[in-house]
DNA sequence: AAATGTTTCGCAATCGTTTGCGGTTACGTT
DNA sequence: AACGTAACCGCAAACGATTGCGAAACATTT
């Protein structure tokens, strides 16, 4: 059969209305029930699905919310994404997933797409080109709820669930601090971030909160695995080389800490090395990485669920910031308190 | 605005006809210059945006494609997600993922939700549980093309796009061998997912055509990271424990090094280590992991360009299987061929 | 001046489903 | 015999966009 059946070659076969058919496959009492057997059976028979798409157009409801994300390659992304499904999931709610390559165009596009689709809501997370935000206001103008995770505008009134990255980095670096380094150093990502941002004043607040004077030599933009190897080099030859790194996620923790290693420094014991996002491979490294888990499933949960409470029920002024709890996994790159 | 615009709105606010800014939207010759600029500034104005349910409705075309995949945070599952994207992107189609999280159960609604949102072709990966693959043929004979990838039926008339796993499997024992190991273990999945069957059966092959005989004490089953501490302690319990061991995918390799190491039993030297799919960190172990590089987002890429061409024309006779190139990713925990 | 052509636009049907309202039976009641 | 009333069911409109066909209005030709 190449097209699928509908409820009019249910009515035809059975010589009665496509109206009768609709009521009797819901049940509807002014249907008898001779005709609801006759209907249900044929129906069942003919592997009848209901058209999704007629009813979207008919009810104006597509029970559908879209995912901009970054890219999904990433443990962190994807176990978001699996969160929202979850969650989408037990709503009857379909995914419509798109990347956005961290391209500030395609984002763009992207976001078109979702209109176009009449998706009920949206999950976003931006790339790192956007720095303007309108296509998103305007998304959200147009009435599509937009909740935003982990990279959201910062000073904007939206909805967003992130984490309190500056507490994160507090807990992280303090970590260090009380693990008896004094020289910690910071591989960091671009302050237009906002996660970079936040992260470097979580950092410096722990060093100022703990006497230890800030210096700009130890705070590097190095972002990627192998960024992180370049920067660690630099760092290590410095007139005074850090004693610790508390790198802005894993990969570039892994980077630091592969080159150390290349250079024969022992971690943690000349180095210890803290990463940020707990992917599941800080378990396999050697040592294997203290890190900040930021718990992408549950993130994903939270931010699905605030979205769907939006698409049930318009926000009533101001818009809400989530925290997602996060904590120090504590594993053999960093030294033990005593 | 609560409502999107459309067309009628349009219509409405210049006094014309539905029809008319219709057709003044997509240039079309009989309508007058002056009209088609006023409908073209006005719906510009108001930021109309086609809908796109309308539109697949009227033309029966949905321009989504369905992707069922066991869990998307997996390094490989969601690289070939980002492959497909990529491609549906390009060809202006959308894209609908839906996780089996490895339950047949959830496979079987998974289905439904793809036919009822009236997909035009699936890209399906199967759950561990799935035996029963009726659901997926259901949904092909009712004109949706499926093509499987990495996991697909045995044995059955169907598109697929796969590794060669039982080669692939025999280069990597191969390689140990020509390294100087004599006792290889493996460590398998179920032979009822294929893969497992292929890799084992490329694993004994390689055996063979180098005269090393088979030993049953030898092969096991364990497909995690958990289930691969287990059973390499168990293995190198035996009165003659193996001094290499192929592991069916990366997690499990990395469970066993890391065990290896707790046991103080040197990766190399004393067992070279060897995986499957070369998940990113491979290369982050201590010692890097050599492995079979999979290249999932190749093989999302050749899976969403075959069913974009099925989509166009339906198949003729038999359908395909199209394998996707691996090749040794050698590293550091095998030994060097000398 | 009549006939033909050209330009520009609207009507209505269609995709699949739902639903208010009205219509047709059959049955019972007076 | 005439009427009321359930019990069942169909008509048609609606969701938004497209498109064949017909129809005005105006211009051109003979």
């Amino acid at each position: 059969m190449s097209s699928p059946i509908t409820i009019k070659d249910i009515a035809k076969a059975l010589n009665i209305s496509a109206s009768t058919v609709s009521r009797a496959l819901k049940d509807h009492p002014d249907i008898s029930r001779e005709t609801k057997e006759a209907v249900n059976t044929l129906a069942a028979k003919l592997r009848y699905k209901p058209n999704a798409v007629a009813l979207s157009l008919k009810n104006s409801k597509t029970n559908t919310i879209g995912v901009i994300i970054p890219e999904v390659v990433h443990y962190f992304f994807s176990s978001v994404i699996s969160g929202i499904e979850d969650v989408a999931y037990e709503a009857g709610y379909n995914v419509m997933v798109c990347q956005s390559n961290e391209k500030y165009a395609r984002e763009v596009i992207n976001v078109q797409a979702l209109e176009s689709n009449r998706v009920e809501g949206a999950l976003v997370s931006v790339s790192k080109e956007t720095h303007d935000f309108s296509h998103l206001l305007n998304l959200e103008e147009n009435g599509v709820p937009i909740v935003f995770f982990d990279r959201a505008p910062e000073e904007l009134d939206v909805d967003r669930v992130i984490i309190d990255d500056r507490k994160a980095a507090y807990n992280a670096t303090t970590h260090l601090i009380e693990t008896g380094c004094k020289r910690i150093a910071h591989l960091s990502t671009h302050q237009t971030l906002g996660i970079g941002f936040e992260r470097l004043a979580g950092y410096r607040k722990a060093l100022e909160d703990h006497g230890i004077p800030y210096r700009e030599d130890l705070v590097v933009v190095a972002d990627s695995f192998e960024l992180a190897g370049d920067a660690t080099r630099n760092l290590m030859h410095l007139p005074s080389p850090p004693d610790a790194i508390f790198a802005v996620n894993d990969m570039t923790a892994v980077g630091a800490m592969k080159t150390l290693q290349r250079m024969s420094i022992a971690v943690p014991q000349k180095v210890a090395i803290i990463g940020f996002s707990a992917g599941f491979f800080s378990d396999i490294t050697t040592p294997t990485l203290s890190s900040v888990d930021q718990h992408g499933y549950e993130m994903g949960v939270e931010a699905a669920k605030l979205l769907l409470q939006r698409i049930e029920i318009p926000v009533e002024g101001k818009h809400k910031t989530q925290f997602i709890d996060t904590h120090l996994v504590l594993r053999e790159s960093t030294k033990r308190k005593n």
